[in-house]
DNA sequence: TCTCAGTTTAGAATAATTCTAAAGTATTGA
DNA sequence: TCAATACTTTAGAATTATTCTAAACTGAGA
């Protein structure tokens, strides 16, 4: 609750009802992985609910505020982490499901160097699952 | 011309027009990154054009037969890369941008084990670039 | 309390992709 | 060569996650 209004204040966003309603549910301590779409039915169980819009609002404005992580590994729906720690991810195709790879599972000793101009901004590795 | 209609055969796929015409030019040895919407545009050139519906049961098809590799790195497009040799990715987030990694220029010397009951398909490592 | 910039929202709009079902075509066997 | 048939192509409709719009609402400071 009142760490929630923390979190949002501190990043420049009023704390408002309906982004203490969602950062309550994101930030209560255990990582998940949401989508726009099951985030807006868990918490369309509350009371006073939220818009699909507005969730959509709150997930990329917590994401520009570094509070989540942005996963594009399939077409049809966008992922967000609360786990903005680096670390990767296992992904099964079929099931679309998404789990952590926990840091020091993986170790990548060798990397390119960005092309002219560029900088690296994310390093993502995905393994993709079969059965 | 030849060729490409000996690769559809081979992959048990009747050489229609369409997929002699997509393959020559997916397959004439240069590697390139495409999109249904892109693929479709530098067809329509052509005398005799292909239909959006068809460029994406082919690049679905060819990619089914391993004759092409397919990207999804963003959102709102599916690339498909006709490098199917193992290599991994830079991606530029503004201007979408997909640029081969030599694959000799990542080594990734760690390797979680898959979770239980599943086996690793395929490892992609992306590494998305700013300015 | 009043004001206003920031926020929420319903519903429309967008856009890549998939679906449908009808018309066209490559292949096989006679 | 020709007909029969299974495979392909296609236009246009349907789908679906996401974004947009513009009007109503609300939190915070004066």
């Amino acid at each position: 609750m009142q760490r929630t209004k923390e979190i949002l204040r501190a990043n420049d966003l009023r704390p408002t009802k309906q982004r203490v309603l969602i950062g309550n549910f994101l930030f209560d301590g255990v990582d998940k992985h949401v989508t726009a779409e099951s985030l807006f039915k868990k918490l369309s169980n509350e009371q006073r609910g939220v818009s699909l819009a507005t969730v959509y609002n709150t997930l990329h404005e917590f994401c520009k505020k570094e509070l989540l992580n942005k996963i594009t590994i399939d077409t049809d729906k966008v992922y967000f982490d609360t786990n903005i720690s680096l670390h990767h991810h296992f992904f099964s195709d079929k099931e679309k499901i998404l789990l952590d790879i926990k840091s020091q599972d993986v170790k990548i000793s060798s990397m390119p160097n960005a092309p002219k101009g560029k900088k690296i901004k994310k390093v993502e590795l995905i393994i993709h699952l079969e059965d």
